[in-house]
DNA sequence: CCCATATTTAAGATTTTCTTAAGGAACCTG
DNA sequence: CAGGTTCCTTAAGAAAATCTTAAATATGGG
């Protein structure tokens, strides 16, 4: 399954953003400009983005301010691409959090191959969550959010589909009815676990029907569920 | 707890080696110098690394050589540092597996940040092992909560297992019943011990059965247990 | 608004674990 | 050696944890 890597391109001269743009999209990147810090922010909070370009002179809002409000909100890479010559605004920004540090003028083979050395990196590394998760005869497709045990469909409610993809996550783990709570809800868990105890017998009895022979979720007294080996 | 930072800097100047190396004890890294292409790859096997600093004109083997041999092998990042100017060995070397390219002469503060940027990234994902704990044959997974002797896999209610991770994470510790109760229970301990009494007996029994050979848990009258060497 | 489905809450049943009591063994001291 | 203290083992009843099912409530779509 091939996914386009998107890359955010932040500077303000027009004639640059293009070149980097027709660049990027001759290396089959998919580029996005933007002309203003301000804009750059509307677009990270839009989607995910593989990479950031950004020039630190921008109208709306300065390179660097935007630098930090992605630092804050993850781990994207982030390249500054700027006329600053200093050597003091290149070091503070690679210890404020940026990858690398290009001048202007640059020379667009180098920045094309640093591109591609900093998204070997970070795709290498970047935690593609498995598209399929298989325990015994279950087969769980995270994409398709459908679960088949036994090559039988099994029609999961969405709590039931969650409590199977977390512990399907880490077969060997053992989660409390806390965490259950917590990573399924998304709430603060307040000590009943009625509820939790509930949808957990709900799954277990569509597990039991569509595999009468085995079984799939195991309690530890005491401390809470795992996936049974 | 904290782990060291091992920097494997490949450099046949002995000058600029030691400069480098300098740079980095006082950021609080360990470096290492070698001084050759083919030491470096002696060094490589002898233990896992953090950062590979890597000249390109080396005795016994070129860095580019090196670098292949490193890429070959893992994701570890290599930052090349080379008076070799040409545009084409910086793309080159980029496209190679570096993840980045300093030209002689370079800056020490721009080289050190840099270094940071690339440790950053590389510490940021690394992943951290899961906690054993092992005591003759005994292996207890903390995360997985499951307890070993002898390969036979233990069956323990949630307090035996508690007392159990107690007793083995200071094994030559002396734990009293009060230490002991205060632990598992989180209560204040009142006296009574005998609930300490039957749980550590219970405990002893199930240890027994999986390996009768042998003994874990030892009485030292009037003190408490310990796990026994 | 109505209906179907999902979720949560409630209640009773089942399983597991814990605590306490009692008898006996082991250890230590005078 | 005897007596007192500490510890160990076993069993039974109580308590806690968990499971299942049904009823009540919430949600979303037509």
């Amino acid at each position: 399954m091939e996914q386009s890597t998107n890359i955010l391109v932040v500077e303000d001269d027009n004639d640059i953003n293009q070149l980097l743009c027709r660049m990027l999209t001759k290396s089959q990147y998919h580029p996005q400009p933007a002309y203003s810090g301000t804009e750059a922010l509307l677009y990270l909070k839009q989607q995910d983005w593989d990479l950031v370009l950004l020039d630190l002179m921008l109208p709306g809002m300065a390179g660097e301010q935007v630098l930090t409000n992605i630092r804050e909100k993850g781990s994207i890479p982030v390249m500054i691409i700027s006329a600053k010559e200093e050597k003091q605004t290149k070091i503070t920004s690679l210890r404020a959090g940026a990858d690398d540090f290009i001048t202007k003028p640059f020379d667009l083979d180098e920045v094309s191959a640093r591109i591609d050395a900093l998204l070997r990196r970070y795709k290498h590394t970047k935690e593609t969550p498995s598209q399929l998760l298989t325990h015994k005869d279950i087969e769980l497709h995270v994409e398709e959010k459908t679960v088949y045990v036994n090559d039988i469909h099994l029609t999961l409610t969405i709590r039931e589909y969650k409590i199977l993809l977390l512990l399907m996550t880490t077969p060997q783990k053992v989660f409390s009815k806390a965490n259950v709570f917590e990573s399924v809800w998304e709430e603060p868990f307040h000590g009943d676990d009625n509820t939790v105890n509930v949808h957990i017998s709900n799954l277990r009895t569509k597990l039991g029907n569509a595999n009468p022979e085995a079984e799939y979720i195991e309690t530890i007294w005491g401390m809470g569920y795992r996936m049974k080996s």
